[in-house]
DNA sequence: GCTTTTTCATACTAATTAGTATTTTTTATG
DNA sequence: CATAAAAAATACTAATTAGTATGAAAAAGC
């Protein structure tokens, strides 16, 4: 990777934690170019704006981590109701990056820039869709296989699933504990379970 | 209503329509004076900061329309899982104030100050518990009056229902119409019968 | 009516913000 | 190596921000 493309990706990581911990409005350039060690020159030189910036975060870090953790896994996947539990409790619970108090990374910025910038809700939306739509096929598979009811509606599935994650990472946030997280877990497999 | 006390909950709720449609941050000082037609020397006068009239926001405006709409209604409650289905309904689709693209106010909220804000998390988990409560106690009734099955667990559900309502109202704020609310609520109403 | 307290008005400050103008350094290319 | 283009460094600006200092008007108490 050349120098350039170097210093645009570390802007673009570190710019990415800063706003997943703090906010997108309460970050600020001049804190994202402390904590990267480059100038406000170079910073403008990779992107015209800070909204550029943020919109670039969507596509060329969330949009990929997406892919490789949400999307591929799919593919290979057996048992819809144990995979979508098991995802939902993998981001809750295990992964490495996601913490508690700062919730859902997709869901932070979508709270806060839709309806107000269109560029971020286009970024977002695609994104969205993207799970979206993976989780359908899964449960279409799961019913041809004989997996999953029949009468079960793939596309509401899909919205009830993915808003019980959005929300729960919500309540995350404000007690700042995963117990809430645990309880929603439960009755997470309780609802998936009556899918069978 | 005195004259001083009026001027107060003017900017209160002047204030708060500017932060549900704007976010917390985003919403200036100067530009709610300038709505509300008050002077800074009278907005500091009710305020000592602008943190202080965001916490007067929770508890005086959000506090009560939610005592109002929520918790009272199910004091006259009939059947629980019809009860909680028209309340959701009623919140996505037909209260006068919410909008499609703004989302839920607590909600909002609750993403943005939180993890930062210490105030605004408590008043904010304080709402949030009383929604709850009134839901968990709403199921045990009806497992009582044998509306609900003896197994569902109350607290489970309750943060499973809140949780699907946060997510798909940020959902919403997306895609800025309702048809992923009309999606959702078919779930719901699915998910709701379960609970038989 | 006079005084005190409450309520509000005006003018300011210091810090922070996104973004720009300009120059310098680095890298690529012949 | 020489030159052009890409990449980055420095110094600045104009606007906006929350909050303050100080004084004036309104209301309340006697």
């Amino acid at each position: 990777m050349s120098k350039a493309a170097n210093t645009r990706l570390n802007i673009l990581h570190k710019a990415f934690e800063l706003i997943y911990t703090k906010g997108y409005q309460t970050t600020s350039i001049d804190e994202i170019i402390a904590t990267t060690q480059v100038t406000k020159g170079a910073f403008y030189y990779h992107f015209k704006t800070k909204d550029e910036m943020g919109v670039a975060i969507i596509e060329e870090i969330l949009k990929p981590t997406m892919q490789e953790n949400f999307i591929k896994p799919t593919k290979t996947a057996q048992n819809p109701v144990e995979d979508f539990y098991n995802m939902i409790s993998y981001l809750l619970l295990e992964d490495p990056f996601l913490q508690v108090k700062y919730g859902c990374p997709v869901g932070n910025l979508t709270q806060e820039m839709t309806p107000w910038n269109n560029k971020f809700s286009e970024a977002l939306a695609e994104l969205v869709d993207l799970w979206k739509t993976t989780i359908i096929n899964s449960i279409e598979n799961g019913k041809e296989s004989g997996l999953i009811r029949k009468d079960v509606v793939g596309e509401q599935v899909a919205f009830f699933i993915l808003s019980g994650y959005w929300g729960i990472r919500n309540f995350g946030k404000l007690q700042n504990d995963n117990s809430s997280y645990l309880v929603y877990l439960k009755e997470l497999k309780s609802y998936l379970n009556g899918l069978k």
